[in-house]
DNA sequence: TTGCGGTTGATTGTCAACAATCAGCGATCA
DNA sequence: TGATCGCTGATTGTTGACAATCAACCGCAA
């Protein structure tokens, strides 16, 4: 045995390479709206903005056209992702089934730390509305949602969620943007987060399923208003 | 109106990068075994191979590392993903919700074409299971399932499951190495779309967790018979 | 006016060389 | 004898320049 201690989890400052921090910075600039949907994105120009290579670059546009907040054409171009209904109405269905799914691969496992998580970041989402911040009860909000899929142990399934978490932040962001207030919060997550740490997990599923339905529909509003405003011009 | 009919899929005869040259290449090496799992992948070299500078061929490992069919240490090195009990339970667990999903997506909305393409999918696996070519019985297989990804109209769902489809052939292609046969498929998909083609949803949905059930035992029995040749060793 | 064809500037795709970093090995010293 | 430190070869990360390709523009003819 090493004398060393190396808890999981302990080495991670793992190496920072160009790419990751481009694509985290771009990602960043994208979801706060400060690189609009449809914005073109000529690699040249970033690459100097980042005061680095197009090289990287590439690799971390790359990144980010898997994940779907980037498009782009072949020697043609690439541009930031517009919004759409029909994509919205895919991810919301889609989150519906896929947390659900961690629900009940969890629901037998939950213990005292999972939910004391739990609520910790119910309280922070709490704590940013209460502030104000809508920027970060955004992220608080992915934050909560987030902790069913990092408990339940399906580390591919929390691959599939990470991948279209960005986009989902992308669309509230610009909701936000859009209405300043998202919405009465508080209390939009109180039943989700007391059915969790319940013993009834068909009442949690319903519930999962009302509270997609209920984020669906802003965000269509939202959207259906922006395209007629899109078109009246 | 443009004179010149652009049905979408039309002209997607799409420019053909060496990145996806070689994304398609090394793909189907490491499905074939050719490139067995953990297997060091240096990237001068396999350029080399390639006939291709390291450029194109790092953002083609990249596409294969976020598809899990690689796996990269920053600095390091990259070789081919290893192949996990843990990994083949999750990718059988969530494709069972995820093809439940498409089902209910789809259902009342097949029509004459869906059932066509169906039958005429399920044929060609007939086809090439009765001429004892297994390696395309494997693709007719993941074919004969892609279809009602596809036809869902769903394409999130479609790009979810096409990021996890090569892994998944990764699995089925080790273990027909393994044991020559992969058994008894013939009638292996009767019940599958035949069910597809009825009017009762919920026996679709259970025949599909059974069915899933029954492809993640056979993996299953395969992966630990390995794991205890390893370790007899 | 309208449609067509060539030209051009801009943008992405590709390349070969250079720099940063790492795992493994051997020398060194307690 | 054992562990530690520094070196070394190999491998990835990064760079700037060159080639291929495209969308848009302009002039021209019907």
């Amino acid at each position: 045995m090493s004398t060393v201690e190396t808890k999981p989890g302990m080495g991670v400052l793992a190496r920072r390479t160009f790419r990751e921090q481009i694509v985290e910075a771009l990602r960043g600039s994208i979801i706060s709206g400060e690189l609009a949907p449809g914005t073109p994105i000529v690699e040249s120009d970033m690459a100097r903005t980042f005061g680095v290579s197009r090289g990287p670059l590439r690799e971390a546009l790359g990144d980010l056209i898997k994940e779907g907040l980037l498009v782009t054409i072949p020697y043609t171009g690439t541009h930031v992702v517009d919004l759409s209904l029909d994509e919205v109405n895919e991810i919301f269905s889609l989150r519906t089934e896929l947390e659900i799914f961690a629900f009940r691969q969890l629901w037998e496992k939950r213990d005292a730390a999972y939910f004391e998580e739990l609520n910790r970041r119910h309280d922070r989402l709490l704590a940013s509305i209460a502030e104000g911040d809508d920027e970060s009860s955004i992220v608080d909000e992915l934050a909560l949602h987030s902790h069913v899929y990092e408990a339940c142990g399906h580390s591919l399934l929390l691959g599939v969620w990470n991948g279209m978490r960005g986009k989902l932040q992308l669309y509230w962001a610009a909701h936000h943007r859009a209405h300043g207030r998202r919405g009465p919060l508080p209390e939009g997550h109180a039943r989700y987060v007391a059915l969790a740490q319940g013993t009834d997990l068909d009442l949690m599923i319903s519930e999962i399923r009302d509270h997609m339905v209920r984020g669906f529909s802003r965000t269509e509003a939202f959207l259906r208003e922006r395209d007629q405003l899109k078109q009246g011009q």
